[in-house]
DNA sequence: TCAAAAGTGTTCACCGTACACCCATGG
DNA sequence: CCATGGGTGTACGGTGAACACTTTTGA
């Protein structure tokens, strides 16, 4: 097809996914064994190429279902890499997301997950093309968004402790935190909401279930509240 | 040429250069009358398209250079936009840029710039494509950036008085600050020097020229410091 | 009854904000 | 000498950080 612009070169585009998933404990990122060429076996991160009946957002959600079965995942757009030979096979421009999971929630869904695997961040193999770089990339960005953002409520079922909302900031941000100035600070946020029920499962005495509050943090917004941890 | 890929669909990849420029008292975007179809004589951001043989930040600096003479210029990428029909020719994923300049500074340079025309940012024309959609996202994407990142200086001569960045933060932010507040909130921020000269072009009593030390700054953020205003 | 985790307050230092007067100078 | 913009300090409330003991209950 000729047209105005048909003396432009194309490029192909790509959509890598940086899939972060926390179990309570450790935050952890999903890579995937290539299954085709080039560098077929080695550790990647989870993507695909840009068709042209989709915007990159649809395109980022096919691509990590197709390849792991996750659905129905909070994902945002980072950075986009360029440099000319990131990728040797051909010219690819990738535009890289991040996901957020909680990983005990999808455990049921991910019928693919026999070529994926959890990886603890300290753990991580060394990936292929620049996907180390990217990875670096999203972890700053998941820090740095976390603290203005409640993003973290992706990463933790719909009913969570106080204990694993802590747990969950401090792997993320990769330093200890004091109990009760997290709590306190949280509490003030007047977006979650205490559960009459308790979790028990990792004491006697029992710990209370909070949820995330949509609504009230909506109408929040609207007052100009600022989210700050 | 075929290869691994070989079946993948391909695209033209943009880059629109959002310009923010800055005189003194008011923040400014540059507009350009586009010169070719489709669109031919509307205003437009300054764009063009990704080259084979550059990264992108590469083709961001050549497009600017290329359309108005603009030169040595603070560039960062802030998103993607991707919607399938966002450009009536044909499908083009855009790799949105904002760029900072002070405006007097760059005034002898812009050996084109009869096509391109600086507006304040209440006043500017309506855009072609989404681009009125990617203006908004730059200025609370640069409202956000400023209050954590030193890129302010980007917009103001080597040269500066308090009252020069001042307006500044007021013209980007958008809202009234306090003299002696800001003042000492930036003399505090240790980032400055303030030179043993003054500018007398707006009153008899002269002010006070600074300058950012960008060696000041680099060394603070070794030790932890986070720049906030 | 005791071990193990949950829940809860106070103090203090620092920071952000509100607020108004004197200074220097050219005309 | 005076009009004009430039420069400066203080008081107060609020927020972030440090810090430890009591409660619950299943085993």
């Amino acid at each position: 097809m000729l047209n105005k612009y048909s003396k432009e070169d194309k490029a192909l585009l790509a959509v890598d996914c940086i899939v972060f998933g926390f179990d309570g404990e450790d935050l952890k990122v999903l890579l995937i064994k290539r299954d085709f060429e080039p560098e077929k076996g080695k550790w990647s991160l989870i993507g695909g190429f840009l068709k042209k009946e989709e915007d990159l957002d649809k395109a980022a959600i096919r691509v990590l279902d197709h390849l792991t079965g996750l659905d129905n995942v909070y994902m945002e757009q980072f950075y986009v890499f360029s440099k000319v030979d990131r990728d040797p096979e051909e010219r690819t421009i990738s535009v890289a997301y991040y996901a957020l999971i909680d990983i005990d929630s999808h455990n049921n869904e991910g019928t693919h997950l026999e070529t994926a695997k959890w990886f603890s961040l300290k753990e991580a193999p060394e990936l292929i093309f620049d996907y180390d770089q990217m990875l670096d990339k999203a972890v700053a960005s998941l820090k740095r968004t976390i603290k203005i953002n409640p993003i973290g409520f992706e990463l933790l079922p719909d009913k969570f402790t106080m204990l694993q909302l802590q747990n969950l900031y401090e792997s993320v941000l990769d330093e200890k935190l004091d109990k009760r100035n997290f709590t306190s600070k949280i509490n003030a946020l007047g977006i979650l909401v205490r559960l009459n029920e308790k979790d028990k499962s990792s004491s006697k005495k029992g710990s209370y279930l909070y949820q995330f509050d949509t609504n009230k943090y909506n109408e929040k917004l609207k007052d100009g509240f600022v989210f700050k941890i």
